[in-house]
DNA sequence: TAAATAGTGTCTCTAAGACACTATCAT
DNA sequence: ATGATAGTGTCTTAGAGACACTATTTA
């Protein structure tokens, strides 16, 4: 490290969470209240205290602001060109987590406004800072992350058909997949999920059996996205 | 955001600048002149300046510390403990770059003692900070995107030959590959490497012909780990 | 000559994708 | 019965790994 006075800087953690709501991939999103920005939709996120470590002020900031409560958080990176916040030099770490389809947030003191928003609406939407191209980063990486890991399962109930856990693939990749081969590839690869001797017909037609997830995080083979 | 006050935090940069050197895998890493952790291993890095980006940081640390320069840097992580500095709360963006086998770096004004450095033997030593936590990761990185990126082309001078490019898998992958398959696959990779019209005896044996990086930074089919 | 590396061909096995076919529900 | 979704089987093809074999150099 060079000997140069170190000048200050706010450090602040932002939060890409992710979920299925309504057959459409979903972000949690805030009004914000406040100039600047004022009136734009926001990731939820806030400062990071000077005890805390960055995991723990995500977690914090999520609990505080949504009410909504994750299993993993996972760093998306460090976002801190000059100017991204107007009012003073600021960098933001990125965090990025799933959560199964849920009722409204319970909205908390601090931002009332906390809601699952369709990424697609979002993207097109103003966001404030550079919120934007925070969230596309967070959906290339859990659109890379469907294929080798068992991430998908974060995203149905404890319990699921092989038919919604295909749902979550092809809402996130945005494609269709063959119903057959995919239940024949899940099943192949092997600790992604668990039978269990119940089957349910809530998706109507013939029953499907139901399955909790697995003991694996990596998937092999992998669940390849078709190109 | 969270209308709390901003406590002040320090914001620095970090480098991961990997190369191949005398068949094993190194790190550009400097022994520390001050304390903490004086004389201790440490990467190279040092403060942002309050009107640059991370990345602009990243480079102009890299090109002050150690006279290197290279042509990619890409964005590893943050690294935020709280007491991972023990003078004040710092927060590290990590940078990860690659190199081809080059003479030693030229010292710069800043850090004389820079130097190209086994890997392996560093994260045995005691290096400052968390910056073994840093270079693992930084490594893990690296292994993962030689399979589905031509990153290794970084690794060997501007022209090559098959078994040179072999030879960066093997050494960053810690295992032997099985010369003919590998050959046949590097080929079947479209865009990865551009054929010459010249041929070399370095290493000794039938003459090898030389290649050029190609134009591709995905490969596919990739180039896959063995288990 | 032997030893070394370069490069091609061939065989087997796994898995991906296309899709025929059967199973079991609701209406 | 029809239509929907679940689940199995079969065929073709791509690519991974094992490895026999040939090519061309240096010592």
């Amino acid at each position: 490290m060079t000997k140069t006075t170190h000048p200050p800087f706010a450090v602040t953690v932002d939060l890409v969470v992710l979920s299925v709501v309504d057959d459409e991939l979903a972000v949690l999103a805030i009004d914000r209240g406040e100039v600047p920005f004022k009136g734009r939709p926001a990731l939820p996120g806030g400062f990071v205290l000077p005890k805390e470590d960055l995991e723990q002020a995500a977690a914090r900031e999520l609990a505080e602001e949504t009410g909504v409560e994750v299993q993993h958080l996972e760093q998306l990176g460090a976002y801190g060109d000059p100017g991204r916040d107007p009012r003073m030099r600021v960098v933001s770490v990125a965090y990025l987590a799933f959560a199964p389809e849920m009722p409204v947030p319970l909205a908390g003191t601090d931002a009332a406004a906390a809601a699952w928003r369709p990424v697609d609406g979002l993207l097109s939407a103003d966001m404030a800072f550079d919120h934007a191209r925070i969230l596309r980063d967070g959906v290339e990486r859990t659109r890379a992350k469907l294929e080798y890991t068992t991430l998908a399962t974060a995203f149905v109930p404890s319990v699921f058909t092989i038919g919604e856990l295909r749902g979550v693939y092809e809402v996130i990749w945005g494609m269709e997949l063959d119903p057959r081969n995919f239940h024949r590839k899940v099943l192949a690869s092997a600790g992604f999920v668990k039978e269990t001797p119940r089957t349910t017909t809530r998706g109507g037609g013939r029953p499907a059996r139901l399955y909790r997830a697995g003991a694996a995080t990596e998937l092999f083979p992998p669940i390849q996205r078709p190109a």
